[in-house]
DNA sequence: ATGGTTGCTTCACCCGAGCGAAACAATCGA
DNA sequence: TCGATTGTTTCGCTCGGGTGAAGCAACCAT
């Protein structure tokens, strides 16, 4: 989602629905006005006159929390994975583990409920999974989404800087 | 709680810890110093030389996020531990005797209850109890979490920066 | 105070299981 | 024919859990 730029306190009647929506913004605080008291994440303010590296680092900042914050990643019906303006496309095999991880993001699935998934007549080898899981793991790296193991339980898809 | 100054890039190697901890903190960027990218909303930078009423404005954001953000560990069905955004997790053993904690956060556990907790049949030796609290500690620490002991009657799970 | 005892922390080691990764072979489809 | 996909094997690392032992530090009883 796009970061707003609002002049305060010039522009303070556009903030509200702002504010309503969720949308990130950036106050431009002028030099004589005095800061919001917000405490949403998803705003941030500036003193004017500014270093234009400074008032993109906020920007970019706003937007990486507003990411964090609503993106979820979907497996379309063409087997492609989608994530924030991203996709690849996924091997069958690929898609229904990407399947399973998806519907239950950030969230632990068993090793066992993906090898049924994958070869709902039985897996091939112990070891076919890892495999999978590993070329999985280099597909989606070019998203940002990474797959998190967590032993002796299963895998978890999670967002590739930090966490849910 | 309180919130740290911290001079950017000067003092960064202290960063890490307070990142860990979810200690709010603002960093103070030097001149020339481009700012730093994590978008923690308990983080926050400010480019000197600054006006005071600025500093203070940040701060106060920054603890009221602080003070918002009260949140408890939580041991989800996948034996992971969360807490603040973040997780680990655990080994079976971990995972009882961090469940008995969670469940009396903040209070007193007696060391025969995470025993038997950890082990219902009996430990396997008097020292188990011992080295599996010392793993789990070094797990924890990573989420701002820590385990204190009160001689001679148990452990207590707290936030590793102080309160609750 | 002194020394001993108890309670707790930490380290080093072992073993087995779980998992990662490369390399190769076989198959399938445009 | 060529690349993509999948199955299989093998090697080695990491991790979990148990054990012994050394080291502190607080407490207790002379």
């Amino acid at each position: 989602m796009d970061v707003v730029l609002v002049r305060w306190p010039e522009e303070s009647s556009h903030l509200e629905e702002l504010r309503a929506s969720g949308t990130p913004r950036l106050l431009l605080v002028g030099p004589d006005a005095s800061p919001p008291a917000s405490h949403d994440p998803l705003e941030d303010w500036i003193r004017l006159p500014a270093d234009d590296r400074d008032v993109r680092a906020r920007v970019a900042t706003l937007e990486a929390r507003a990411g964090d914050a609503v993106t979820l990643p979907t497996l379309d019906n063409d087997g492609l994975l989608r994530f924030r303006d991203a996709w690849v496309a996924l091997s069958p095999v690929e898609r229904e583990l990407a399947g399973a991880l998806v519907e239950r993001y950030g969230a632990v699935v068993g090793r066992n409920v993906m090898v049924h998934r994958a070869w709902p007549d039985g897996a091939p080898t112990r070891n076919a999974l890892d495999v999978h899981i590993l070329r999985l793991r280099r597909r989606i790296s070019s998203l940002g989404l990474e797959v998190r193991t967590v032993r002796s339980r299963g895998y978890l898809l999670q967002s590739a800087n930090g966490n849910t």
